[in-house]
DNA sequence: AATTGTGAACGAATTCACAGCG
DNA sequence: CGCTGTGAATTCGTTCACAATT
């Protein structure tokens, strides 16, 4: 992107890059946390620790947003917090419809970390009848009926799919036709939709296998580690660490807890 | 990696890139899907479009595990899920406990999809006394204290946390402490473990957050696109298409369904 | 003196494009 | 002839290391 000589970006260029995207949230979390003990500043250091990446990342997150710290001092914890909620938009209020309320439905429902941050649960569907009506945290659940009704009442862009699989694809094509541009599938299947729409997805089950993939590649260097006691050289490598274990440092993806 | 220019890998260097591994599930239920319909094989671009993927980046992919397909003809899909079972780990048996049975802890326990792939819920725990004994998803929910009697028994080396924030480090710590080597963290906290132990994370406000990002985003282009009719030269450079939007493909991370 | 902000080096992942093979 | 398998080119992300700044 050019070598930006020219005076600069005045505040940030545009095009922060996905993978910093997709840690502001973490950094943000790690700051509410320490406004609420009242700590006034920090270094890249110190919130790169609490975050869980290292300091270096941490600052070239921040340098994409603009240079929010101090020379020598480090960051304003107020300060940060509110840029990085008006980066992510969360200075202003998203309303939500979670579709599908079974175990998971109702557990997104209850998640207190929703409305902590402008997110705001605007209608629970289910498409069962003997649901409606019967509240759910504290929110009636309406039918599917009114789906279309809802999203445009509430202006809802952002949709949450707690539904079984084979019920995801047809919820989302109607969420899509209301108006829904961003969804949240956690329906363990690919969902197609036009072009201008963001789906993420979270799938409990691949996460598992990924797990179980790293799990066995363990024990099979224990394995050869004990082989290599008993008998001869053995011809895997090892010691060259593989590179994967990358220690208690977060992975790529994430959503959801308790 | 080296160029590996010695004899050949035989089977397969070793060494799979985590962003591989991280699609390996996703081919996997495709192809499950496909053998459920008695497909016999499939090209690469079918397969392909089934998983969200582009055809290139699959068939790159399935070269870390081996030569599988047959050129001119396509992938025998019994014999690919079980090369990607294996690669997996999936042939074997993976018991697994949930610490932490609220709304979410039940849903995970009910999520059929554990089963189906060599996932089996060997425990339910719990710290309030008041659940002990009650039958969740058919299994009875165990007190917090049983926990290292329970992976020991039971050989466990894959826990999930769907506790309250507070209690995660905690139960975290108990787990590694017992034996436990993956975990995986619905609450929203880091956890820090031990060299050796992987830890996945999943977390809904984060993925919302991410969402609420591009939605602002896709609303601040069509203001600016609005703006460009009215007045003069706006500043920012769009056209340049951002891309950001990556179109309708799956994004990186992903984690469970009802 | 301490800590940010960032070019530059590096490494990982994706995409291209085509040779190789059935 | 069609489709896989893969080097080479490219893009994206991370890490290094240090000059700039308070």
């Amino acid at each position: 992107m050019a070598t930006g000589r020219t005076h600069r970006p005045a505040t940030r260029s545009r095009g922060i890059p996905e993978a910093t995207v997709a840690r502001l949230p973490l950094y943000l979390r790690a700051l509410t946390a320490l406004s609420e003990r009242s700590v006034p500043t920090v270094s890249s250091e110190e919130l790169a620790a609490a975050a869980g990446v290292n300091s270096a990342k941490l600052r070239k997150d921040f340098s994409y947003l603009g240079s929010y710290g101090t020379r020598g001092v480090g960051y304003d914890v107020e300060y940060l917090v509110y840029q990085i909620s008006r980066e992510l938009g969360l200075t202003q209020d998203w309303p939500v419809v979670i579709v599908g309320i079974g175990n998971l439905g109702a557990a997104l429902a209850n998640y207190g970390g929703f409305a902590s941050r402008g997110f705001r649960v605007a209608a629970l569907i289910d498409a069962d009848p003997a649901m409606a009506g019967k509240p759910v945290a504290g929110i009636p659940v309406q039918h599917t009926d009114e789906l279309e009704k809802i999203i445009d009442d509430n202006g809802v862009s952002i949709g949450v799919i707690a539904t079984p699989a084979g019920a995801a694809q047809q919820v989302c094509d109607r969420l899509v036709a209301a108006g829904v541009t961003s969804i949240l599938n956690f329906a363990p299947t690919v969902l197609s939709v036009p072009d201008g729409v963001d789906v993420r997805k979270v799938d409990l089950s691949i996460e598992l296998q990924i797990l179980a993939f790293h799990e066995q590649r363990k024990a099979g260097e224990e394995a050869a580690a004990a082989a290599a006691d008993g008998a001869g050289p053995v011809a895997t490598t090892r010691g060259e660490s593989e590179s994967a274990d990358k220690g208690p440092d977060g992975d790529v993806p994430a959503v959801m807890p308790a």
